[in-house]
RNA sequence: GCCUCUGUAGCUCAGUUGGUAGAGCAGAGGACUGAAAAUCCUCGUGUCGUUGGUUCGAUUCCGACCGGAGGCA
């Protein structure tokens, strides 16, 4: 048994930062395999929105966890690191290198730092019993019936943040542990990943910014409006009817507002998300931050990228 | 040329019976452990168009000028 970390590379940043044309590269360069770390991306029919690479754009370079998730199933978190451990350990039994490609933070701080989810299934039954109370009783009411059991996650929730207060009373239902104490045994396990995490981030927002709107203009010339026509036309599609680059349509489907209202929405929907994504990012101090704004092109990034894998792997 | 309306935050506007001003949107920062492209929190100083006058004090009242809109010739 080889006891020896994983080397991971991982190439993160917000939406259209060019994070998959840079993994492809990489992955061209030390024969590599990407693994998407995309909560989006797995939806089998999602592609236009999503934009997720086509065979083309692939260039021969071996893609997983993209589009094998029906739009009707539900996905989480915790199936997304059990999948993404099984396709690395696959990867690397082929004598190749796994390296991860996406902007869903918290699927790849979770896979990196090998957390330890629960056992307990979601309980959706329960959920919606809660949420009826809180409408009943306010979500107050609910958060200090968690402060009662688990007041240390009580103290980081806000009221409003009926989700959260939710979920930490189903994992103390249906577990008998706090979530605390969840966090606590999540990080119990040393990971077998030695990740090297690249962000690409960019100097001025103004210039993601423009890729942004000019991404969202070329996915209407690709055909997004009959996908999104599509997408919302499905009775069970719980995540992926919320999606950015779907949603936004219903109100212009609904006739309440033009087009141009519509993908002027997706473009401001896309640029807050951008901005989340690298609220998440920039909390990680072990990630290497690759300005794209400071290269003159791929070729110049891509080299940059490459120098620092070569010397984290041999570091 | 004359008359009317108008000029306040990046945008749309409110307001101050005279004591230097605040909403929405845009934007910024942050949190994040089973829907995460989700969910949630925090953040509002700006020559109140310019310049004179009245006043203890003017963004507020008055005049002129400049910009914008409309009307009459």
């Amino acid at each position: 048994m080889d006891n020896r970390p994983i080397f991971l590379p991982v190439v993160a940043g917000p939406t259209a930062s060019g994070k998959t044309a840079l993994a492809i590269e990489l992955a061209k360069r030390f024969n590599g395999e990407v693994v998407s770390a995309d909560s989006m991306q797995i939806y089998s029919e999602l592609r236009i929105g999503t934009a997720r690479p086509d065979e083309q754009e692939m260039m021969g370079i071996p893609h997983h966890l993209m589009g094998f998730v029906p739009l009707s199933r539900r996905y989480s978190v915790a199936d997304y690191v059990e999948d993404a451990r099984r396709v690395i350990s696959e990867i690397v039994s082929r004598g190749k290198m796994p390296l991860m490609c996406g902007g869903t933070g918290l699927y790849i701080d979770s896979l990196v730092d090998n957390l330890q989810f629960s056992e307990d299934k979601e309980d959706l039954e329960y959920r919606e019993h809660l949420k009826a109370r809180a409408e009943r009783e306010g979500s107050e009411a609910l958060l200090e019936e968690l402060r009662a059991v688990d007041p240390e996650t009580a103290n980081k929730l806000h009221p409003n943040n009926l989700g959260r207060i939710i979920r930490a009373l189903e994992i103390y239902r249906n577990t008998g542990i706090t979530m605390s104490e969840q966090v606590r045994r999540s990080k119990s396990q040393p990971s077998p990943y030695k990740a090297c995490i690249i962000v690409l981030d960019c100097r001025d927002r103004k210039f993601l910014y423009d890729r942004i709107n000019r991404r969202v203009d070329a996915m209407m010339a690709a055909g997004l409006l009959e996908e999104a026509r599509f997408v919302l036309s499905q009775p069970e599609a719980p995540t992926a009817k919320q999606a950015i680059g779907y949603k936004e349509f219903a109100p212009y489907f609904a006739g309440e507002i033009p087009l141009e209202k519509a993908v002027e929405d997706l473009k401001q929907a896309t640029r807050r998300y951008a901005k989340r994504q690298l609220s998440w990012f920039h909390r990680r101090k072990d990630a290497h931050f690759l300005y794209i704004d400071e290269y003159p092109g791929a070729g110049p990034l891509a080299d940059a990228a490459a120098a620092i894998l070569e010397e984290s792997r041999n570091g």
